[in-house]
DNA sequence: CCCCGAACCTGTATGC
DNA sequence: TGCATACAGGTTCGGG
């Protein structure tokens, strides 16, 4: 479920699930999950800590923790990267690809579950070493249309590929790029430093209304490997214009969506509302 | 700075 | 049925 809408969906619903618990033990299938702790430091990291808050930066998801009298402890990152999951649930909820489990002290568990294994789970004292490598969020307040139209400019990379760096901005992914590129009517080639003025005020309002939409319908999911910690799956791939329907005609014109490949991902665009950028 | 390809992984869908 | 190929919501690395 990896894209912001879909991580805030998992915020959402996993916070109050997991508030004020104390973790008493850990089982880790899959080491790497760690990003380079040992199972053993890592438990001995999280083990006797409680969950706090529950907050979000682009996809990046992190669980604060606390000692018993509050004072902080550190944070879980949780990134789900392709097909990573969060189910709070018993011993028969346990699957094949249990990464990390977090045995909490009213018996229950915390599982992350992550069949292709590039989902990351880490431990870090300071959110900052982190969050450092990120850009803004793109549905915050002050991220507005100034910030964005300056952001643009001076860069000549194509305007997908920029979209999809989240040094550059946090949070957006494949789905929501071609989404939003649908909506500003702009190519998803488009050299970044050309869209100015009302095509950027345009992809600057896309980009939000598009993730506050998916956010709205608890995301997208269109697999069983896509649920949400609640067991439940979001809608928001009924409102997809383009994305997934290369050779479907346009929902604004007909024409047929073409399907090409930027940075070794799938982009869907119409060729017809949204025009090859004229060279020169 | 920018682009590309490969790597990290498993599951599913499709075609022969 | 079996086997091969393509593809998937993400990120990081090395090389040109």
């Amino acid at each position: 479920m990896p894209e912001l809408p879909e991580v805030e969906t998992v915020r959402r619903q996993i916070e109050p699930l997991i508030a004020d618990r104390e973790v008493v033990d850990v089982q880790v299938g899959w080491e790497r999950t760690l990003g380079g702790l040992s199972p053993r430091a890592f438990g001995r990291a999280v083990i006797g800590a409680r969950f706090a808050a529950a907050r979000r930066h682009g996809k990046q998801m992190y669980l604060d923790l606390v000692d018993d009298d509050r004072v902080h402890r550190g944070h879980l990152f949780v990134h789900l990267r392709m097909t990573g999951r969060l189910e709070v649930g018993d011993a028969t909820g346990a699957t094949p690809w249990d990464r990390v489990v977090f045995t909490l002290d009213d018996g229950r568990l915390l599982r992350f579950i992550d069949p292709r294994k590039f989902g990351r789970v880490l431990f870090v004292r300071e959110a900052t070493d982190i969050l450092s490598a990120l850009g803004p969020e793109p549905i915050s307040a002050d991220y507005d249309v100034d910030r964005f139209a300056a952001d643009l400019r001076g860069r000549r990379r194509r305007i997908k590929s920029l979209l999809l760096d989240q040094a550059f901005l946090a949070g957006l992914g494949n789905i929501y790029v071609d989404e939003a590129l649908f909506l500003a009517r702009i190519h998803p080639l488009t050299p970044a430093d050309r869209i100015r003025g009302q095509r950027a005020r345009r992809l600057h309002t896309a980009m939000r209304e598009v993730l506050e939409a998916a956010i709205a319908s608890d995301g997208s999911s269109f697999d069983a490997f896509y649920r949400t910690p609640e067991g439940k799956a979001g809608c928001y791939q009924d409102a997809h214009q383009v994305y997934g329907r290369s050779g479907s005609p346009c929902p604004r014109c007909e024409t047929t969506i073409r399907r090409i490949l930027i940075d070794q991902r799938s982009s869907c665009f119409c060729p017809r509302c949204q025009p090859r950028p004229r060279r020169g």
